[in-house]
DNA sequence: ACCACCTGTAACTATTTTAATTACAAGGTT
DNA sequence: AACCTTGTAATTAAAATAGTTACAGGTGGT
């Protein structure tokens, strides 16, 4: 199973582009989240990297770098999940069996093609989308 | 990322669809896949549970219950990935919170819909595919 | 300038997952 | 009977994940 971070990370997104006015500091998003805030600090610290966000050291409050229209899960998910690869592969078979030889390179194509679709599905959808599964009942 | 259990157990049932007329013992898997034979045994417990392929306690060699291009990829996934979901959601979110309050909900659905689309992906090639690409070259 | 509050990050611990290994009961074959 | 096999429990080892403590240094109000 994939862990909680990407998970995490979209709580996160979701809560910043909820409050564009309130400056939330990491222990609130922390206490949304039930989790220490430098578990938040940290993932705050992956989503800067990745240019999703912008934050100042010593000041609370992290704010989205572009519309949350414009912002994927996929891009959530990339900017928490280092990993290229979704679907580990053993890393030694044996060359001097047909099958060993060959299985790697067959199955970094088939788990690449599964993982494409995964991350087309993820790029479908907008961190806008969450915030109107959120917010608008209906 | 995901564990390796997927990756080897295509590599297995690659081997036992590549060799039906052989009994191969669990000793001779696992040094095509470069483990321990206990690890082999294990993963043939979990294919043997899925109804994928059928052992004799006692007896080397394992055989298909079905045609290698009735077998997906996502039958293979299934029977070594207990998990139901692939994305792990972080469990208590702080209810008080409109985010924390619904983004289980809206996580589960949209962490599902990726889900759903690997998976598609994933029952749409078969064991066959694979050893055509084994050993039909081309 | 001070103080209260904050971020960023290192370091450590705990927990969980995964894989490897040892051990052995019991079935199969000759 | 001797030997090889599977199935499975129990243990250990290693790696990934999450939680925590600690603190250097930035920010802003007073």
């Amino acid at each position: 199973m994939i862990n909680t971070r990407v998970a995490v990370a979209i709580h996160i997104m979701a809560l910043i582009a909820s409050r564009p006015n309130d400056d939330l500091p990491s222990d609130d998003i922390a206490a949304s989240v039930n989790t220490n805030p430098v578990v938040i600090r940290r993932m705050l610290g992956m989503l800067k990297r990745a240019g999703l966000i912008q934050t100042t050291a010593g000041k609370a409050g992290a704010s989205l770098t572009r519309d949350p229209e414009k912002i994927s899960l996929l891009d959530v998910f990339h900017a928490v999940e280092p990993n290229e690869n979704l679907f580990a592969v053993h890393d030694n078979p044996n060359v001097r069996c047909p099958v060993g030889k060959g299985i790697r390179t067959v199955l970094d194509e088939a788990f690449g093609a599964a993982q494409h679709a995964l991350e087309n599905k993820l790029s479908s959808e907008t961190l806008q989308d969450i915030l109107h599964r959120l917010f608008d009942d209906e």
